[in-house]
DNA sequence: TGTACATCAGTGAACGCGCGTTCACTGATGTAC
DNA sequence: TGTACATCAGTGAACGCGCGTTCACTGATGTAC
């Protein structure tokens, strides 16, 4: 009698074929960019023919729905990594951070870049999104905060609201912010190649920046 | 007897046609981005036939160079005339960059964020990025440095080619770098609609960004 | 255990579309004498 | 001034391509008795 339930053969060879689809198309993300990404080509690849793929997505929206959903837990679980490894620590999430955008652009690009034209990323991407911000708010936690007013908190204190009720005072949501998109300053042009002209080594920038993050 | 020269009529009507057409580019780049760019859907849109562009333009990619160099030059002109109202101040320059950035997220996109696949930019939009950095330095220029020495300021005195021969301090060259990292980290996740369900304010994150800058 | 049936992965043909690009051409505009 | 010629903008047909997606189907695998 076979067994019933999510460890059905055929349940298990449909798990395998969509996961080897969605790495066929990671590879065509990372050579060309996600609106290259294209069913036929990746059939192609797999030595299937096009509709068989229509087995396993409904159709290119929703595999790419599925790979921003992927994109987006790869690097909750890299962050989740690092803080198992390290315990809350923004410099450890910095370096994952940094880690995975560079390890793969287009991936990087496809959560944080140029939004994919005509599409609109899935609901369920804020929950990790929140649970990234999470993860750095905690680390920011744990860094003295300067006792000085700053101008910015009174708009965080009254938007707390984005938090999603994270016990943070302003200065370290103030702080946890910053970490967010100085650090995505540094690798958004980085991955985007705006220094290779330029001569001068963009993990030592990010360095620097990281380091003045940690001090202010 | 017709003039000679650049005045022409028919040169005249060329360089009209010409801008009409990168109208139509820029109106449909703006609404589904760089790579949904079409030659054959900008002739309809102008009631010509699909070949007709091809007096014009040797092909989409030779397209696509002028309206990046294009995008380049009204960034670039859109600082220097910050300048000229205000004279060198990087304040002027923070406003003028967002108003540009946000008039046209996909034009900024073109030229900041995920590359176009298969495409490399034309070798002299390096001198506009140049003459853009020269501006920022120069407005860096007017504000006092901090005397502390900075860890980072040794590598970017080994590596000031990029700084395309500027005599700026190295802590002025910091403050420039930063000025430009910092700003594109709000800035491009603002365009991208990052912040929109966070229900916070970008212009205020933007502001308190900026008077961090000029405050270091 | 074998037999009848249901499920489902995958195929091949087809549809309609839009793309970039070439080519031979027409017809209007400018040029030279 | 008019006439012969050259230039050049724009057309329409065509090529070859790849795309997403549908549909009726075959054949293998699993299920029930």
């Amino acid at each position: 009698m076979p067994e019933s339930g999510a460890g059905t053969p055929r349940e298990r060879y449909r798990a395998q074929v969509r996961e080897e689809i969605k790495q066929h198309a990671w590879e065509q993300i990372a050579t060309a960019g996600a609106s290259a990404l294209s069913l036929n080509a990746i059939a192609k690849q797999m030595g299937l023919s096009g509709p068989a793929l229509y087995r396993y997505f409904a159709g290119r929206d929703d595999l790419i729905t599925e790979l921003v959903r992927d994109a987006y837990r790869s690097l909750a679980d890299a962050l989740r990594r690092a803080t198992e490894a390290s315990g809350p620590d923004l410099a450890a999430l910095a370096h994952a951070l940094r880690e995975w955008a560079l390890a793969d652009p287009n991936r990087y690009f496809l959560v944080y870049g140029t939004p994919v034209p005509g599409y609109h990323a899935p609901d369920d991407t804020v929950l990790i999104s929140d649970a990234i911000m999470r993860m750095i708010l905690d680390a920011a936690m744990t860094l003295p905060s300067p006792g000085e007013p700053e101008p910015f908190a009174a708009h965080l204190e009254e938007r707390r609201q984005w938090a999603q009720g994270h016990p943070a005072p302003p200065a370290v949501l103030h702080r946890g912010l910053l970490f967010w998109t100085r650090l995505h300053g540094v690798l958004s042009l980085e991955a985007a190649g705006h220094f290779t002209g330029m001569g001068l080594d963009p993990a030592r920038l990010f360095e620097a920046e990281l380091d003045d993050l940690l001090r202010r």
